[in-house]
DNA sequence: CACGCGTGGGA
DNA sequence: TTCCCAAGCGT
């Protein structure tokens, strides 16, 4: 695509009008605000999002005074968002920040795609959103957003990064901050309008130019989606050892882990790999903790 | 590139 | 109830 699919004012007029005001979105939040954001966001719901992440930046409101905290405090404060080696790898960017980069979050996507827990996503978020960088911000949404609008499809296919980063490139204007507020546009409204389920079509500030609504609304046709299992996976497993660490006071005996799950093959198995991924410790008498609090 | 990684809410 | 999913990342 090398023409803009439709005038980006309309969409970045909506926005200025619709915009949800959430709370990483308030004057006054800094880079740091919105990493943590957008981190916390990966995958997981806003409204489970919020009341954490405000939780974080009163306690935590510069990297370094995360990077300061034990692992096992950041994997409590971390609750159940889900995910928790985000929480690690947060963590972990949070020194990285205040060693290498002076406390302040990088502007640059080059260099925010170093820091662990960054990738292509919320390197782009980071430098639009915090600092007002032309970057394209592609996520699940925006995908949407284009494979309907721009290409007159149901829905995106499956996400290949470099396709995906020049689509959304060809449809951003050259200067930083028309830019920036087209990428919040564009997420914005596959979240509230264009939607997977029911797209709200005669709310959409762009239908007129919506090459899905030109096509008819066409159903997707690509290769089915990949649903995920949960029920009696090790992620489950998982989930329900380390909620039994965040409850404790400190380190627990081994019987309070086997009383989680009755395969004591897949127990095994689920505890050696949270190990491995440094979200549990263990003590020399042989008990289970959170890392970095005994 | 496909897969594994938490959790809880809505259809 | 079951299924689908919600601002991805690292391997």
């Amino acid at each position: 695509m090398t023409t803009i699919a439709w005038d980006p004012t309309e969409l970045t007029d909506w926005f200025a009008a619709e915009a949800r005001p959430l709370p990483w979105r308030a004057p006054g939040v800094t880079g740091w605000g919105v990493l943590v954001s957008e981190t916390m966001l990966q995958q997981t719901p806003v409204n489970r999002v919020a009341p954490i992440w405000q939780e974080w930046l009163e306690r935590w409101p510069r990297p370094s005074d995360l990077a300061a905290a034990t692992q096992a405090e950041v994997l409590r404060a971390w609750g159940k968002l889900g995910y928790p080696r985000r929480a690690l790898r947060l963590h972990q960017a949070a020194a990285a920040i205040a060693a290498d980069h002076g406390d302040v979050v990088p502007s640059d996507v080059d260099t925010l795609l170093a820091l662990p827990g960054i990738g292509a996503y919320t390197a782009r978020a980071v430098a639009a959103f915090a600092y007002g960088r032309r970057a394209p911000v592609v996520d699940t949404n925006v995908r949407r957003v284009v494979a309907r609008a721009v290409h007159g499809a149901g829905d995106a296919g499956p996400p290949s990064t470099k396709r995906d980063l020049a689509d959304v490139d060809a449809l951003l204007p050259s200067d930083d901050a028309s830019a920036a507020r087209l990428s919040a546009a564009l997420m914005e409204l596959g979240q509230v309008v264009c939607t997977v389920r029911s797209p709200a079509c005669e709310r959409c500030p762009i239908a007129a130019d919506c090459a899905w609504q030109h096509a008819g609304r066409p159903a997707y046709a690509g290769p089915p989606k990949k649903v995920q299992k949960f029920a009696g996976t090790d992620r489950q497993v998982r989930g329900k050892l380390l909620d039994v660490l965040r409850g404790a006071e400190g380190p627990v005996p081994r019987a309070a882990l086997d009383a989680v799950w009755q395969d004591a093959g897949q127990r095994d198995r689920c505890l050696d790999s949270l190990l491995v991924d440094g979200l549990l410790e263990q003590t020399d008498d042989g008990r289970f903790a959170l890392p970095g609090e005994h």
